[in-house]
Formats: structure tokens, C-alpha cells, sequence
DNA sequence: AATGAATGAGGGTTCATTCAT
DNA sequence: GATGAATGAACCCTCATTCAT
């Protein structure tokens, strides 16, 4: 489920690894991505010391965080694909995505500067080819079964996802269902519906692979 | 434009205070919100002791900063209030944004850390109230037209400003059109048709409000 | 006497700028060139970042002790070829090097690192040319009043006296006069008198230059 | 070659203690005593606690590495003696020093942290008057053969030696022959020959040893 | 008032040394 | 015994902020 590491690590080592990662991704949460190093350290339970020697600086670690979460993600595309009984549901449970999916992709496309350390990392980019894959499948089949408009392309919901997971839940926003009446408002504006027509020509997901 | 500060300056000491403003957003957007203090002082052709005489610490910088983009958002949505011949037009012309709206909106909603910053400013605070005021008579209005679906409010509305402000369009973008495919997809969804209900109650201007 | 800095400084910022070179010099000494900075700006009287705002990092500071040691030397040259009644007398002067000029001399020649730091430095480059040239001068003065060998150059010489200035002297040195001894075994060597031919052509300023 | 250690180690032991002081040796003077200790294991082919096994810290190491060199020097010495059919000649070989042998030496002169180390270390100080005798005994001979100048000691001479060996060569110095031509310098000034008499009295290898 | 020098706390990173496997 | 993982002290350097000129 995690970026596979160069090497095989010792039992231990590869515990720490685990732990220094998941303490990353929940301090980048909850303090941006510029808590010190040694705070991670802290709460992965290691020292600083052995959080360098894995990760040699600041970004390794920023990229081992988001190759994690986007395996995760990945890993949620092919369950919807799966289990979901049609194309649409799919999709939709994709675009719902679970409050804990959306806390850890949030930090993946926040911020221009952790992006643009992870753009180029291969091992992220295979993950997001990956779910691309997926997504074009399901955006086909929708719209082969005619219930998706069929003037967008799997880039469009892309981009509609990683809007929705840039919404960061506030407080009151729970009981208003605020994310819940976005993606409603989204998942109609993608419905097969006479509509006005869409600008451009669909985005596809090798659209989105070349950026 | 600019809020209003408490004494009125002396037309050299107004000129600086001006230049730093422009120079931190410009950094802030080139850089993020931790570019050197030095940095933008230099930038505005200043030294560091007029800038921290003018704002005491960076947050001030910050709040200032983002009290003049409200500034100009709010102005942007008189003139569209009163320029456009019907209210939904107003609202798609908002919806849509300048680029350099866009652009300069962006640094405050952007991060958790300016937003904290910038939240509990009653300046800032102000400029959004009107900006939603403007925006509920818009949508009222929209609704009453028949244009509009009746089961969004203000709020609604308002967080799919925010959303949209919070793309940073990327090079090829441009050509791709995202943004306004983008845009498209929303309107459609926000315009009067049978459609799947949305869950909950309306979003109203107050329910923003009150965060 | 120390290397012209870019711009004229406040007179404190000179102070200080001359304060850190002087206690770099005397701890490079006592503690070898990787003595922490902050002990050298504590000996200074000045703070970490005062050092570091001169000085950018510690190669510049490295330089900045080698000038001032290269002008003191330069300074020493010209007064002994000022002052002494021979050229023979003057190079003998300068063999001997006063007890704290070849402290400080000790520096800039001991250790590769310090050697491949100031070798570059055109700063240093321009002392040590006007030190070769007064040598020059001298050998070649000495030569045709007859004292000297005719085999030697300035840069045979120069060779003498960097060997001469590694030497650090070591406590029981002062009785035994070893100092003394060593330089006057040289000088007898440099003496026109039947021996034996040295090998190869003699070594010019230039062959040190060229370096 | 080596220092006898307080026990026979196993064969393989000892493959790993020469390898390590071999590696040291070759890397304190490419990148300085302060290589990580971590490198120099890596490049012996050992992990880095095979080599604190070995050697219990930094300076252990450094000490090992300067019994090395000073023992080769002693070889060096016991052949010149042996082998040289006048003392006088085995002075020469000596003063001159194979280039490798300067190389292996300038570690332990150079820089007076490694001197401070090795200073106290019994083992090398047996080494170094082993040495001393050996020079004591070739410059009583050409002293009475009637080629060296008498007022010379065995002391005066070792100083000459390490002077010499203090000087790493340079790129250029090859084709100009610098070593050579100071060493002819030297030997001259050497020579038994009318000349100016030297300051003080003969330095012993005795007055050396005392330091 | 403007300037830019000085300060020093704080975060990044390295590496000697120890110790579990 | 050998290995290399873990630790943390120590040093480097930056920059927010203060303050003398």
C-alpha cells in the first residue's frame, strides 16, 4: 500500500519508516508542512538522527507522504470500480471520497510548494496515472450507459475531485452538510442533461499527464 | 481601495505604505507567505524599520494584504451588481473572476495559517459581510427571476467562489480552458431545472457569517 | 593595511568588521579553522548573526583573515626594502619574519583547505604578486652586488620563506634557537660562494603566479 | 610495518585492521582528519563498528595511521644506512624521501591537532627515536668523514627533514623541480665548507626528544 | 522618520558513538 | 564478531524583530 522502498528494511527499520511517515502526514495536517523535523522525530517516537538517514531532507519527506496517499487513493479508485454496482456510483463514491481520504489528499495539492516537489516525482506520477486509468474507464462507461454528459472527459472530474478534496471541513460545516451540497451540485452538473455546452473540447486524463 | 487607516498620512509615509502592500503581495504570491520580511522591504524600495514601523509583524502584513483584496473583490462585485443588466449575469461575472482577482484572492483563502490570520480581522470581516450582502441580493434575485435553482443560498454560492478562487491555473490550462469548463459545469449546475435535490438546507450568507 | 571593503561602513559596522577578523585570526590559531562560529563571534564581542551578515559564510571569513595576513606581510616587505642598506639585508629580514608575523602567516599556508580557499581570491592573489615583485626586485639586486648565488629566483626564495613560515615554534625552540639556526643554514645556503649547481632553471615570481 | 598490537589477531582480524588504517590513511589526505568516520569504513569495506571495534576513537585511528607512517620512515631509514655506501649518501636519501613516504608523513606533521595526538603516543615516539639514533649515527660519520659541517646536530637536521616533508607538492612543482632545488639548497648549506657559523649550539636528537 | 546594523532564538543537518540484531 | 540502525549533541545558518545612528 506504501511506495515500495529500495531496499528491504529490517523489521524495526521499516516499523520506524512507517511511523515517521505517519507522523508526517498527520503534523503536515495539522501544522502545515514546515513543522520542524524535529517534531516529527518526536512524535514518530525516533530521533531526529534516524529521520535524516531515511529521509535525507525535507522534501524526501514531503513525497514518501504523498506517494502514500495516493496509493491510498488509488486503492480506494479500484475498490469503487469494483464493488459499485454501475459506473456512476463509482464515481460518485470517488468524488464523496472519505473524510480521512480527503484529510490526507488535501495536503498532497495544497500549497504550491509541496506540489511542485511531488510533480516530479515518478513514483507519485505512476499513482496518478493509475487513477487516471480508472477514472477514464468509469467516466466511458457512464457515459456509454448515458447518465454522464458526455462533453467531459476523465480530466474534467479530476479536477472537480481535487477541487472538492481542497475543501478543508471547518466546523460548523458538518451540520450545514456544506461538502455534501458541492458534490450534489457537481454530480448534477455532470448528469446527461440538456445543458448549455461546455467550453473547449473534455479534458482527458492524458491532459492532466503531460502537466 | 485600501482600508482605511486610523490617521490620515502624510502623502510620502501613504506612498510607502502603499508600495509595501503591493510588494507583499506580490511575494506572498511569488513565494509564500514566508518570504523574508527583508525581501519585501527590498522589494518596495524600503528599508525593514519602515516596514515594521508601518506593520508591527508579519501577521499585520498579512491582514493588510488580505483587507486590500477584499477590497477589491468587493468593489468587483458592486460593479458587477450594477453594471450587468440581470442578477445572473452579475453572478457569473463573479463566478468568473479576473485573473488577477483570481490570483490575488487567492494568497487568502490559500493555508490554513493565513486564514487563521486573517479570520478574525473585523476589517477583513467587514468586506466580506458586504461582499455576501451584495451576493444574497443577487441570488434573490436570480431566484425570483426563475433563473436560478431556489434551493441554494448565498452561502452556497459563496463557497463556490471560494473553491474556484482557490485554482491556481497552471500553464496549460490556459489553452485547455479549464478554468472555464470549470465555471460552465458550476453555472449549470446552480441554474433553475429538474435536478436531484440537494441535501440539507440552503447556505445562507449568515451561516458564513457566523464562522 | 586590511583589504578595501566594497562599501565605506557605518564606523560601529567597521569596528565590529575589524574586531571579527582579529578574533578569527588569534582563534583560527589557538583552535584550528574549524572553530564554531559562535565562538569566534563571542570572542569578537558580537553576535552569530553580526558575523554572518559580514561574512557569508566561513571560507569568507577565511579570505578576509588571509588578506589582512598578506598585507601585513606585504607591509613588512616594503618597509624592509625601504629600510634595510643592502638588498641582502633586507631579504635576511624578511627570511627572519617577526614572531607575529609568521603566527599569522601560518594560517594562510598551513592546510590544504584554508590553501585551496585563498588560492582564488584575487584580493590575496594582488598581495602576493606585489610581494613577489619586491622580491624580485631584491634577488635580483642582491645577485648583482654579488652576495647572492646567481642560481636562485625570487621564487626559490619565496619556497624558503613559505617553508621558513610553517615552521610553528614549539616551546624548548626559543633556547635552542632553532628558528635562528634553520633560517641561518638557508641563508648560508643562498650565499655566492663555489658549490654545488642546484638542479633545473631558477624559479621565478612568474612560476608562482602562474600556480 | 605496523604496530605490534597487545594480541595476535585472527588472520581475517588483521586483513581488517590493515585495511582500515590503509583506508584512513589514504583519506586523511584527500579530504582532511575529519572525514567521517563512516567513509573511511565504507571505503575499507567494513562497517563502522568493525571499526570501533578496532579502534575506540577518532584519535586511536590517527595514532594507528601515524605508527604506520613513522614506521615506514623508519624502514626507510635502516635501509638508507644499510644500503648507502657513505653516511653522507644515506643523509641525502633520507633528506630527499620518496615521494610516498612525504605523502605518508606530511599527515603527522601537518595540522597540529594530528600532532597533539601523536605527541604522547609511546609507540610512536619509539618509533621517531629509533629514527633519531639512526641520524645521530650517519651525522657523527659525515661529520667525521669531513663532509658535513660540524656545527650541525642530529637535531638541526630532523628539523630540516620536516620542513621538507611539510611541503606537499603542487602540480606545477613537478617540472620546476621545487623539492629538488630546495633540498640541493639545503644539502649545500649542509656542506662542511668555510662559511658563517651558525647561531647557538648543535641541536641534539636528545634536545628533540625532550619535546 | 528612515535606515540598516545587531541580536539571538530556532530550525536544519551532520556525524561520532552506542547498541540491538 | 560484524553490521548498520538509532541517537542526540553540536554546529551551521537564517531571519524576525529591535534599536542605535
Amino acid at each position: 500500500m506504501t511506495a515500495d522502498p529500495e531496499v528491504r528494511l529490517r523489521a524495526d527499520a521499516r516499523r520506524n519508516r512507517d511511523q515517521i511517515v505517519a507522523a508526517a502526514k498527520a503534523m503536515f495536517l495539522e501544522k502545515g508542512l514546515d513543522v520542524p523535523m524535529e517534531e516529527i522525530a518526536r512524535r514518530a517516537g525516533v530521533g531526529v538522527g534516524t529521520l535524516y538517514r531515511r529521509f535525507p531532507d525535507r522534501d524526501a519527506l514531503i513525497r514518501a507522504v504523498a506517494q502514500d496517499n495516493f496509493a491510498q487513493m488509488l486503492a480506494e479508485a479500484e475498490a469503487a470500480a469494483a464493488e459499485e454496482p454501475t459506473a456512476w456510483d463509482a464515481l460518485v463514491r470517488l468524488l464523496s471520497g472519505s473524510r480521512p481520504l480527503r484529510l490526507s489528499m488535501h495536503l498532497a495539492l495544497l500549497s504550491q510548494q509541496a506540489w511542485t516537489v511531488v510533480r516530479d516525482d515518478p513514483e507519485t506520477q505512476r499513482y496518478r496515472d493509475a487513477i487516471l486509468e480508472i477514472l477514464e474507464n468509469l467516466v466511458g462507461e457512464a457515459q456509454r450507459e448515458g447518465v454522464m454528459r458526455a462533453d467531459v472527459g476523465a480530466g474534467d472530474v479530476a479536477v472537480l475531485v481535487s477541487l472538492l478534496l481542497k475543501r478543508l471541513p471547518a466546523p460548523p460545516d458538518e451540520e450545514l452538510q456544506v461538502h455534501d451540497r458541492v458534490l450534489a451540485l457537481m454530480l448534477d452538473a455532470l448528469r446527461a442533461r440538456p445543458g448549455a455546452p461546455l467550453p473547449g473540447r473534455p479534458v482527458t486524463g492524458d491532459d492532466l499527464r503531460r502537466r
